[in-house]
This record gives structure tokens, sequence and C-alpha cells, in this order.
DNA sequence: TTATTTTTATGTTTTACGGCACAAAAATAG
DNA sequence: CTATTTTTGTGCCGTAAAACATAAAAATAA
């Protein structure tokens, strides 16, 4: 396999959004820091618990935040896709990781040393602000989540994660198949219910005509219909 | 009553923690645009779906934010105590309200235009950092809460949610009965069950000598045991 | 005061969902 | 290629918690 390997100069443009705004000066500093790393599907980028020391930034592949809970049973609190920052927010609150990162399937992941970040968010206003405007949206679909989560029974519960897996990767050229595969349990940890929960349910969809399922390919068939459930149970 | 009016003098040295980080052009510019409000138990500070247009912060009283779910079922979501700022994270955000703010007993609320504060964090790094570290702690807060509310049992949740009332409200000086008291409807909003059952296991701790209960006034007899309620169900 | 509404309390019924067991199928290892 | 592990698919059962039904107590209004 001839893969190139990825070097700093091909995802510094990923990083653009960032850097944009930093003076000379603070970009140098941080792309002197920045390393490049790969990850294969189900590797931990990051665990719970562990010292919190980077700012990530995903550049290519998907991957989960996800939190231990009772029993050891995980709950993804969060989805991560391409370009999108991840993995700071531990650090800002001066903690371990409440969560943690693993890839759904190959990354490209890029590391600055979060210390280096705090350093010129302290100087750099626009800086603070890209990462106020981030949290700040971030708490309100956590608190979004916790409703929903606690609240809608099951079938509602999966319909809506079948369409934040749009919303969040997006559908393949057909215009109607996930352009995401998801065991059956991570779907279950995604919509707070046991994996058999998650296979009948998604079964009962399937025979509804509102989903199609080939394996780990879901196609949207309903999308109406879809919107419906997640309302309404 | 002789109840002496609250003014913008009195209020100011409670600001001080936001008021430090700015330098005179700003703190005068902000000032300048404070008010002061005053809210009677069971107000609305701000409704969801409002559109968002001040920083609020909390001088005196107590109040919850709260989330309206599937049914109309009340989820409340964070708790705030004085001095503590609250409300901003929707404007932050670019969006209206996504929770209510209702005041659990009489509230003094300070109220700076939105737009004056954004402006200004826009300049002030200083500013930044301080809401970026809150909005850091509360997103933890709330991811921490998912996985509580969605995967423990009832006991459980409403052991950490009297453990949760007692770090956010106090003691009284007899230094177990909790300084906040609720309803038994907000005490299950809180930890998402139905009233009825809230009353039950409050009941069944107070039978078991965990808590002992007088109208809304709950005193913590074992925190020992409460803890391990709230860990192992 | 008396009347009305709201809150608290408790018992009974129903049900949504977790737990478990067991195959079949698929993926991975040896 | 075969052996082993992991994932998926169903059925059945038990139970935690919601839903429903009253009634007592407390708060609020008239």
């Amino acid at each position: 396999m001839a893969r190139r390997t990825i070097g700093i100069k091909d995802v510094l443009p990923k990083l653009s959004p960032l850097l944009e705004l930093l003076d000379e000066q603070q970009s140098e500093l941080l792309i002197k820091h920045t390393t490049i790393h790969h990850f294969r599907k189900n590797d931990i980028i990051y665990a719970e618990g562990e010292p919190s020391s980077y700012l990530h930034c995903l550049i290519a592949g998907k991957l989960k935040i996800q939190k231990e809970g009772v029993g050891g049973r995980a709950q993804i609190v969060r989805v991560i896709r391409p370009v999108e920052f991840f993995g700071y927010r531990a650090a800002f609150a001066g903690q371990n990781y409440a969560s943690g990162a693993v890839a759904f399937e190959p990354c490209v992941v890029v590391r600055v040393p979060i210390g280096t970040i705090m350093h010129i968010v302290q100087q750099n206003a626009k800086l603070g602000w890209f990462f106020i405007e981030r949290l700040s949206k971030d708490l309100g679909r956590a608190d979004e989540r916790t409703v929903n989560l606690t609240q809608k029974h099951i079938r509602g519960r999966l319909a809506e994660s079948l369409l934040f897996l749009r919303d969040s990767y997006g559908l393949e050229e057909d215009g109607s198949t996930l352009s995401i595969y998801l065991s059956r349990e991570d779907l279950a940890n995604l919509s707070n219910m046991t994996t058999s929960n998650a296979i009948r349910t998604l079964s009962a969809f399937a025979q509804e005509k509102v989903i199609a399922i080939d394996g780990r390919k879901i196609k949207l068939l309903d999308i109406g219909k879809l919107e419906k459930i997640n309302r309404i149970g």
C-alpha cells in the first residue's frame, strides 16, 4: 500500500479557521509544536481520567466522545467530524479528561500542546471568541441531549440518533444511506438503550419501511416518518 | 416593610470578579448599561424560546434553569446561586434561549446588554477566558449529568440531587438541613422522575433514617449512606 | 371564616425496557 | 482453510418506574 505520508504542510490549510485568528508570532509558535497522529479503527485517542494536555483537531476520519457510566456502560456524548477541534474542554476547566475519544474508523489527528493554546488565548481575544462560540453551542446541545435521552421513548431516541448521524456525517451519493457504519452497540450507546433494544427497534423501523438495513449500512427511506417518530415517540 | 432599595452602588462590588478584568473605559461602558431587577418566587427571569439579549448575574436569591421536554415535562438543567453569571450561553451561540430561568425564591438580578459584553469580549482576552472557564466547567457537568440521569436508578438519582443541592446552596446553621426548600415537583424535575416517585422515594429515605423530612425542609442525616446510594443505586 | 386550588401522600395497575438465554451470521485469528 | 471470537437477531421473563386514582393536608383566595 503506497499511502503517502501526511505532513504538516498537508494539515495546515485545514487549521486555517484557527490560524487565521493568530498573528505571525503566535502562528509560528503553534505550528512549531503541532504533531500529526494516525489512529486505526477502535484506537483510543485519549482516555477518560487521563490528564488533558493537548488540543486536538480531527483532519480525517470519524470519532466518538464517550463517558463510562454505571456498570461500565458507555454513553456517547458527542461525535466528531473533519475538520473539527475537540479534547480541549477538560484542560480549559482545569480537569483531567471527563470523557474518552475513540476512532470509529481510521483517523488523522493533529495535536497542539494545550499550554501553548491557553497561553495564546490569554492574549488573543479573537481566539478566545473562537472557543467561546464552540463551547456555547456544545453546551446547548448537551442540555438538549439530556432532556431527549431522559424523556423520549426508545423509538424516539433511536430515530433522533439516525437523524443526528445524518446531520453529523451526511449521506452517501445515493442521497439516503448514512455515510457512517456503526455497530449496533455504538448505536445503542448513542441512544441510551441496550444493544438488544437497538437491534429490535432497528428491525421494527425496517419492517415499517422507515429505513432499510444491509448489515451496518442504514438507508433512510422515510425522513418524514422518522422525524415524526423523533417528535412524538 | 421598609426594604431599602438596592442600587447600582450596592451591586457593583458583587460584579468585581468580572469588572476587575476590564479597563477603565470598558468598565464604564458596562456599568452605564447595567440594570437591576427584582423577582418574586416563581417569576420568570427569561423564557425558553425568547431572543437572548442580556448577560445576567444573580445578586441574591436562588433560581433554576430548566428546559421543556416531552409533553411539557420540565427538566432542571442547572441551578444558580449568588453571585453567579447566567443566561449568556444562548447569545454566545447566536441562538434564542434554549432554556428558561425561574426564581426558586425572591431574587435580585443584574442585567447587562449582551451586545455590550460581546463587544468587549472581542477585545479583552481576559474577559474571554473568564467565560471559557465557566462554559468548560458547565459543559463537563452537563455531560456528567446526561450519563447520571440516564443510567442511574431512581434512588441513586434522588440521592445525587440531594447532595447536589447541598453543594449548590449549602446547609443551615444546624449543619444538616438543606438551605433550599424545593417542592416535590421541582425535586422530581431535577432528578428526572415523576412527582409521585420523588415523594415515594423521599419517604423511603426518611424511613431508612437517611434523611428527615419536615414539609419542604430536608435534613441530611446520613451522608455516608446517601453517597453510597448515589454510587451504587 | 369558608371555598378553592395546589401540594403531598399512598395504593393499584400497566408497560416500557432491561436482563438473560440461545442461535445464526459474520469477522478475526491461528 | 478451520477454529474462535465477536456481532447480530429473537424470544421470553422480571421489574423499575410511569400512569392512574383518590384522599388528606396545606396553601391561597374569596
